[in-house]
DNA sequence: AAAATAGTTTAGAGTTATTCTAAACTGTTG
DNA sequence: CAACAGTTTAGAATAACTCTAAACTATTTT
């Protein structure tokens, strides 16, 4: 029998029950909040948005949560690596639900980001890291604006 | 004859000269404050900074200039092109004397940019930037952090 | 299933980097 | 050197977060 998480009693369908063991998989309790935002990021695809314009989007969509765990949210889904944060603007910060290996391309006149997708950027030689260190990751970012 | 700017009636080396040949082709006013920075930048060599970092250093240079003007006086090299943002941190914008063509690693833990000499990140392929779009520049920045 | 516990949320205050404003100042031009 | 236009500056304002501590809620214990 399926877990209790997943299936209900009565084998309804339990549209949360995903977003539940994933939190919980990522030792976080699955709050009303956390699980609204889980569920509208994954609901959404692939897609990039800063703080204020997630919160824009789970008011607009009904859920009650403060800017303050917005914040907090974004931080922690991040931690736990279903969300990736990529800055490229001084105004403010970027989260990608993209979490796959891929690059950006960043809309300098329009604020916005977007996916360069998957081997479109090949990257042929990469130099050492400088002694001591280890590399995190390689992020490129295409700047472009309107021709 | 050598300009009156570059060379002084008496044959006597001129330090600011050039400096100040330089804010007048970019259409800036030589005040004693743009002259300053841009001669500690100049005799700095490659090296990259925050505004506060720079204020610092002009300050125990024995520069009085305030923040506003390193922040206006930072833009305004940007945009001259003397000067290069770098956004790696959402904390704050880091700016590069080196606009020659090149990347960065980024020390994670320590909050430093280090430049990639020249040709050491060679990218094979990039992709045509979106319909109605011209790429500006592509920026690759490895993270790095202590191994 | 109530009580106890521990992790969460939130409003509002606090912080930090940066920008704005308008008054004082200074380089340039006539 | 006067007049003008561009600069600088202190201090206020803003924007994007972060912090705090009180209220709340999921989980565990009894």
């Amino acid at each position: 029998m399926a877990s209790k998480a997943t299936q209900s009693r009565t084998g309804a369908p339990r549209p949360y029950a995903q977003v539940i063991d994933r939190l919980k998989q990522m030792g976080l309790r699955p709050t009303r909040q956390r699980i609204c935002l889980a569920k509208l990021l994954s609901d959404e695809g692939d897609c990039h948005f800063t703080a204020e314009q997630l919160h824009a989007k789970a008011t607009g969509a009904g859920i009650r949560v403060s800017l303050a765990t917005i914040y907090n949210t974004l931080h922690q889904f991040t931690r736990a690596g279903i969300l990736r944060e990529i800055v490229v603007s001084p105004n403010s910060s970027y989260f990608d639900t993209n979490i796959t290996d891929h690059h950006h391309f960043y809309h300098e006149d329009r604020s916005e980001l977007s996916d360069i997708s998957g081997g479109d950027v090949v990257i042929a030689t990469v130099p050492a890291p400088p002694a001591g260190t280890r590399v995190d990751r390689v992020e490129v970012i295409i700047r472009v604006s309107q021709s």
